[in-house]
DNA sequence: TATGAATGAGCATTCATTCAT
DNA sequence: GATGAATGAATGCTCATTCAT
């Protein structure tokens, strides 16, 4: 009933966690945020109480799973802050994200929803802590435009979700559209005077 | 016998009819699709199945807004058609469009669905064709990159709606926003060699 | 607003009145009594509220239909009480209204379900006085067993209405039947000494 | 791990369909068919979605309830066949039959009704197949009109649930009834030549 | 008086969550 | 801990009846 007795239990309940999460992002990502906690539990092959023993409510579910989304985003952001050409790493940020998200179906209906995201969300802030970071590092070269801020992020990548859901080929459409934001964001691109 | 006796008859169910769109409207733009149709026949102040009776199913209203949606802003898009300037045309359709649906829930959650419209939606096939003729003129005077096509737009839009619908200062981004993807779709833009 | 205005407004009321059975016998013996007052009224040809004033509630008017069966039927068995053969004009009654009933479904639900027959129904009181004393003269001849009664009549022709809103050919099996509950009304049949 | 470990759980579930089934045939045969399957739970004690656990819909519980009212009739039926009288067995199943359905309003309508039975329903067939070999024996034995049919039974068990559903004392006419057709099935009875 | 739009109680069914085993 | 049966509030939709025009 401690440390000792406590381990051995963990490690099941833990492989469970993980069979859960598997199960609940496979879900989700194909049915979206309607899916239910029935058929997750079913997926990952354990009875429904054992997903509530892990996730007290499907909304904690489905706020791991995005955090997860953004954890794995962030840890590659990490390494690419390393290169050397920060618009580079800026742009293969946004290009792994989106190929991580594309086809998501909740992930999608999550970010573009009304409520945000659910509790805090640590994946995310340290998405946007690097982000930001990469951003400054452009704007200092002079190759990003000065008046982006690492809030127009999530709505660019919005429509990505958007479209990855929708059938082929416009399910495709998604890398032109990641260009074109992308283009916009460029320190040249600003400088054209004709917009409000 | 027609005109004459017909309106009379006609005019309490149209003005009903407008009530519930109306209210409609507003209760799907505050609460997103999820909200009730009783809340609907509550806020028109008639019963569920005056609704029912104007709009055989809670997904049929749901169209008959978003398809309202569309009409409103192809039919300034035909208006802006006549202007000289193709490209501030088709910056105004976006920046109308934007404003008349930001802070839509309802038609946010339609537009970045999986199942994109439901049915045929004259409204959006009218919009699509005039924002092509626009964009054809736009690379014609070689102002918009040749690369951007029609199918890109519900993407950039779709930032919009999601921005829009987020928590103050927060939802005024969607206004940086349509800079930044405007200014991604100038031929200028697309001239930058960095990309992809 | 007396008598000589009143009388055209009838005879144009009893013609809608006429009408609206007979799109109601049509509708109701299709679809059975859970048809919609709606759809008589659209046989009919006239708004709902017209189907209202002349029969208060769906009952009521499910009363009429069913009522102008018995009374067809009836009327036609007071002619035929005019036989010398009283089991002949017995015979007779029953093949007619069972002709006349079959393939009504709203006839065959209502004589078969728990509440018989809603308020008072002259055709069927009757039909039955007349029946009876078929009954009593066959038996005064000895044709028909003595322990049969009127009241064993319905039970008989239950059964030729659920046989006849069956598919075809199972449509066509309750002439058999009455065949057979007819052959087990004579005298004859009830000797036979190993029944209950 | 199977039978020992399993039973336990389904002991409750088993006993809570008993309760279920229990609790729908008293609603049903009281009410028919148009009883509500809140009424079902309330009467079982249970949550209305227990109830849609064990049936997924109000119609597979009327189909359920409905078979099992033949099954039961058709295991007696199994054990009168041994009988050395075919009449013998063939009368005291349909009167088994006509106690064990008599006063039940949903299994009357479900049987009167247009769309015969829902599905396919085993105990139906088995009782027709053993109904119909004892009409084959009787047959055999000249005792049983050569042209009567296993499907002429249904149209004779109508009238008797028809009655029995009605109040006292033509509720108890059904026996009468019985009589009166068992006494036309009877080879004797079809050897009078004057019915159509 | 006829019309048909409006009403709203009623009902089958779903699904997140709990809890006895 | 794990299981999955049980719960019941919630929700879309129907249809007999009313009533303003």
């Amino acid at each position: 009933m401690t440390e000792l007795v406590d381990k051995p239990l963990r490690a099941d309940a833990r492989r469970n966690r993980e069979k859960i999460l598997k199960a609940a992002r496979a879900v989700f990502a194909e049915e979206g945020v309607d899916a239910q906690v029935d058929d997750v539990a079913r997926r990952a092959d354990v009875g429904v109480g054992t997903v509530y023993r892990h996730f007290p409510t499907k909304e904690a579910l489905l706020a791991a799973l995005t955090d997860q989304q953004f954890a794995v985003v962030a840890a590659h952001a990490r390494t690419l802050l390393e290169l050397d050409d920060p618009w580079e790493a800026f742009r293969q940020t946004l290009w792994f994200g989106a190929e991580q998200t594309a086809g998501d179906r909740a992930f999608n209906e999550i970010m573009s929803a009304a409520q945000p995201i659910p509790r805090s969300c640590p994946g995310k802030e340290d998405l946007t802590l690097t982000i930001g970071e990469m951003m400054r590092r452009c704007k200092e070269q002079g190759r990003m435009r000065p008046d982006a801020t690492v809030d127009d992020i999530p709505l660019m990548m919005c429509g990505i979700g958007s479209a990855s859901n929708m059938p082929h080929p416009v399910s495709e459409a998604w890398r032109r559209h990641l260009q074109i934001v992308l283009d916009g964001l460029r320190a040249e691109a600003a400088s054209a005077p004709l917009h409000t």
